[in-house]
DNA sequence: GTTCGCGCTTGACCTAGGTCAAAGATATCC
DNA sequence: GGATATCTTTGACCTAGGTCAAGCGCGAAC
């Protein structure tokens, strides 16, 4: 059961993101017991994949820390990301045998993992938890959908500042500050990551962030270290209408 | 209530998809009858809006006959359909108040529709319909990931052979007779709904299908009758790896 | 320190698909 | 039956982004 992938749980469970925002916000103590007994931490490191397409998934769980990406191939090695799984974001399909894209670890991961069938006997007795995953699904969804109006309608510049409001939005050390004026924060994809969620190529990922660097939408410090001076600017250049993305 | 797009109950309620196939396949009688009592049905022409994003939605439902689309639309007028819904697919976010993407007749449409709030009490009451919302809405999630492949990643012609596919999988007509061999059927979008879905022009669209019609991979009789001499022929142009696809 | 390797940038060039424009097909309405 | 409108096709041309190729940091290994 246990692999040997799997480390000890942390300190305290309180960096367990099922336990804040993605099951169990209305659980009662005793439910939350049982998922303490069910619950066990996996560790991957970046480029691992957690899971290949068609595999069994005998798990559910969430993100800790680092960053997943739910992927699909093509048989001529073109590939597209659909899925961005930041910390505090859900893997796996409760009633569901397996995936039918690859999870990999984009970077360093920590996930906090629940077997399936424990979890899934546990959300039929918990009508709450099912709830949850409903609304949690609808989310997903709608981001999604968000990521086809972005893939199949903007220009590469677009997509791009897309991708960059989105990772801003989802910083934890920015949420509480609001999201106006002059953020920071370390974008945590490599160039051809971007490539793979954005369609398009690593080399129009570059040139388009250099663009923006000389048209001063962002500056950046090393590779990965963005700041941005104006978010509105930014949202305008990702030419977001009304409050798309929010919902991610 | 009701407004006066609404229609009488058709006959029988063997045509209402709810029954068969998006929520009420393990109802019991009583639950029926239930359902029955919060059901109604509305009538939309091709082109009407029925939903605009944004609005409140007081209804859930799916479609009986004929094609909606979710759309969304940039302030200039970009549009990316993010969502076909043929007969027999859901409507609505039960837990939502609203849209955030427009809902279309694309071509004339019945629907059948539940009220919002008695039936988000019956979800209450009866969690299978609860667990079968949840599936229907992986199901959905997988569809739009899989599009996302399509939208990032395909050239002009894999787009309009995966559409294809997608479409011809779907026809009733179809379904029993097993995908293999000649498929004959209706293509019910025109050339620009095809352009909105696929993130092309409805130019591309057009030159795509007579070089398709060109190199015998499908043959067109008018605009919208198409037959297939062979489908796993169009299945290649698609460039479809696995299944992809067969969820939908 | 030097070397290796990987991620990134930049340039030169090319092509798939977009844009603009004209005209053929159907269907609908008098 | 002709007029009008909508949908579609096709052509000529253009450009955003892909492809190929060279080189630049910069950290890790020795």
């Amino acid at each position: 059961m246990l692999k040997d992938d799997t480390i000890a749980v942390p300190q305290k469970c309180d960096d367990c993101p099922i336990r804040h925002r993605a099951v169990c916000a209305r659980c009662e103590p005793e439910e939350l017991a049982q998922l303490e007994q069910i619950k066990y931490y996996r560790k991957f490191e970046a480029g691992q994949t957690v899971i290949w397409a068609g595999d069994r998934m005998d798990f559910v769980g969430s993100v800790v820390t680092g960053i997943a990406s739910l992927t699909q191939t093509m048989e001529d090695g073109r590939t597209q990301m659909v899925g961005l799984l930041l910390p505090s974001d859900f893997v796996g399909r409760p009633g569901r045998d397996g995936t039918v894209y690859d999870v990999v670890a984009t970077t360093d991961l920590v996930m906090c993992c629940f077997r399936k069938k424990p979890f899934e006997n546990m959300m039929e007795a918990t009508p709450h938890v099912a709830h949850r995953l409903l609304e949690m699904t609808l989310d997903e969804l709608d981001a999604a959908r968000e990521w086809m109006l972005v893939l199949g309608r903007k220009t590469a510049r677009e997509k791009i500042a897309s991708l960059l409001s989105i990772v801003a939005r989802r910083d934890a050390t920015l949420r509480k500050t609001g999201m106006v004026g002059r953020l920071v924060f370390d974008l945590p994809l490599t160039r051809e990551a971007m490539a793979d969620y954005l369609g398009l190529t690593l080399e129009t990922v570059s040139r388009q962030i250099s663009a923006l660097k000389r048209d001063g939408v962002i500056e950046l410090e090393g590779k990965r270290h963005v700041t941005v001076p104006d978010f509105a600017r930014l949202m305008e250049e990702a030419g977001d209408d009304s409050d798309g993305g929010m919902l991610v």
